[in-house]
RNA sequence: GGCCCCUUGGUCAAGCGGUUAAGACAUCGCCCUUUCACGGCGGAGACAUGGGUUCGAUUCCCGUAGGGGUCACCA
């Protein structure tokens, strides 16, 4: 009886793994070319976390010329969620940031380096696991949980290094007999790695983000083949990134501390080790704290939040640039129309300690993002985003003739208008521009100098019917919004008031704004030229006579 | 608690032994202006702390404090 015999015994029917080996060969990439991936497990909704390290993966990849790929990580059956892969695909989706390989859909994905779920490499990790047995590097371990239990609870009383090591790992030091006769008695058991770590040295690992860790050796005989058969995340994590030929491993600093676990895997393996970066998480600030943005407390923390809340996909992507390399912004004022793929991304330039998300400035950055777009891209975009989160937009905007010139009020010059940062501000910003929405919401003029009923409405009066003109150009039209307010009584010049305040009721500021509170109910709006112009003669009549009733 | 990482204005951060310590968001003031945004100009605002090393430390070393991560048959 030898290991052979005992490996033959616990996988009697897996294939060996140079069948793997050969099936899953080196890639042929040019040269830097980094192979990387978003490996996330299917357990609900996508993370603002993991939309941030898959753009930063993918930005590299795309980079160096590379393979950026989508796994999932669904080997805890407890955990998994209905539709999650559909739910991380999609949002992968939503911000343009789909997959070179990997899944694709529920069921379907792309390239030659899968299964990428990996519930369906059950098999290969097997194999690999019957290998290890084999070398004299795994085990069977027959210790139940409650056996495991014990153990860290007599660990923790004795004040010591909890964990299955050393004397405390019973069933390391088993004889391959010991071992086959529980089996053939029927006790369960699970794969465990032998570890030939000892605590006592430090091995030293350069991280490309992190830069030198110094660890103590791994010495855990961490269990590998679950009771279900499927492996743990290490293991899966040593073999896939193998087979699949990832060079770089990005992935969140959570799993900093198993790097010495993973380094060691990877040489008792026999595979060459991945370079690792790893990312800090987002935070936020909680009472003076910083924590994690948690799913559970958190709305901002699920990408889903920014697609309903109509964020452009395009800001989400800059800000989260932005933290990953400063210097993006920097780029981005000298460079404000190329596309962020331009940008020369260094993944070791990324911060090593965890920023606070600052809501505020990404909805800057939508603001200008928005602000570039052209009326036809806003229209298209926000009828979208209407159509799936606010039907009454959406109706509003069925007449697309019309809502482009809505929407084409002072945009497309150099100082183009900043208002929307997100979609969902498109509705209050450009309400008054429709009859039934401007005449249906309980009428409010919130006249601002100019208060006065009679005056007000001698204004308006005398507007329509002496001074407007729908022909006018803009220099006319403000022309006679002079003439009307002198004829008033008021300063045609706000300067001229300024210096002689008691000449005058109020300036032709304040006239013009009347106008405004009376076409719009608003005391803010765009231009009022080009809001007439869109509203034409008729409306604006309608809407300052009604504005005196 | 052990191990590991981090600490520049309110926030993101540049800087890597000698700088008037950048820039962006936020904030305040002024200008522009028919409103509000925009834009322009300007202001206030920072190297956690104590020791070293050095002619000289924000930059290097050690300690302290604070923050974060990790110690599962979860990932």
């Amino acid at each position: 009886m030898d290991y052979k015999d005992l490996a033959n015994l616990i996988f009697p029917d897996v294939k060996e793994i140079s069948y793997y080996e050969e099936k899953y060969p080196e890639r042929n990439l040019p040269e830097g070319a980094i192979v990387t991936r978003f490996a996330p497990s299917p357990t609900g909704f996508v993370h603002i976390g993991g939309l941030y390290q898959a753009l930063v993966a993918r930005t590299v990849a795309q980079k160096t010329g590379g393979v950026f790929f989508l796994r999932v990580e669904d080997t805890d059956q407890k955990r998994e969620v209905e539709n999650g892969v559909t739910g991380i695909v999609n949002s992968l989706k939503d911000f343009d940031m789909a997959p070179d390989e990997g899944m694709i859909s529920d069921t379907e994905e792309i390239g030659n380096y899968g299964p990428f779920k990996q519930s369906l490499r059950k098999e290969i990790y097997q194999a690999y696991a019957k290998y290890m047995i084999e070398q004299g590097k795994a085990y069977p371990c027959f210790c139940t949980p409650e056996d495991g239990e014990e153990i860290r609870q007599k660990q923790e009383s004795a004040k010591i290094r909890p964990g299955y090591y050393g004397v405390w790992a019973k069933c390391r030091n088993l004889t391959v007999e010991e071992m086959v006769e529980k089996i053939q008695n029927g006790e369960n058991y699970i794969i465990r790695f032998k570890s030939p770590g000892r605590e006592d040295r430090k091995i030293k690992h350069k991280d490309v983000i992190k830069g030198n860790v110094d660890f103590p050796e791994n010495d855990l005989d961490i269990v590998i083949i679950k009771a279900d058969g499927l492996p743990t995340y290490h293991f899966a994590h040593a073999v896939d990134d193998h087979l699949m030929r990832t060079t770089h491993v990005i992935r969140s600093d959570e799993w900093l501390s198993s790097v010495p676990l993973h380094l060691q895997l990877f040489h008792e393996l026999g595979f060459k080790a991945p370079k690792y970066a790893h990312i800090s998480p987002i935070m936020k600030n909680d009472n003076g704290g910083k924590r994690k943005l948690s799913k559970r407390k958190d709305p901002e923390a699920a990408v889903e939040y920014y697609k309903q809340e109509g964020v452009p996909s395009d800001a989400v992507k800059e800000y989260l640039l932005n933290i990953a390399n400063s210097t993006f912004e920097n780029w981005r004022r000298a460079n404000p129309d190329a596309k962020m793929e331009e940008f020369d991304f260094q993944l070791n330039k990324m911060s090593v300690s965890g920023a606070l998300f600052d809501m505020v400035k990404l909805l800057d950055i939508g603001k200008t993002v928005i602000s570039k777009m052209t009326a036809e891209a806003v229209y298209e975009e926000s009828l979208e985003w209407a159509k799936e989160f606010d039907t009454e937009l959406a109706e509003m905007l069925v007449d697309k003739e019309y809502a482009l010139k809505v929407f084409g009020i002072e945009r497309g010059n150099k100082k183009p208008r900043k208002d929307i940062a997100k979609w969902s501000d498109v509705k209050e910003n450009i309400e008054y521009m429709y009859d039934d929405k401007f005449y249906g919401k309980a009428q409010e003029y919130p006249y601002q100098v100019i208060s006065d009923k009679e005056d007000l409405e001698k204004i308006f009066k005398l507007y329509i019917e002496k001074y407007y003109d729908e022909n006018d150009d803009k220099q006319t039209w403000f022309d006679k919004i002079k003439a009307l307010a002198v004829e008033m009584g008021y300063a045609g010049e706000v300067k001229e008031f300024k210096a002689n305040p008691g000449m005058y009721k109020a300036h032709v500021g304040d006239v013009s704004t009347a106008i405004r509170v009376g076409l719009t109910s608003r005391t803010n709006t765009p231009d009022m030229y080009e809001i007439m112009q869109v509203l034409g003669k008729d409306r604006i009549v309608e809407r300052l006579e009604k504005a005196i009733g």
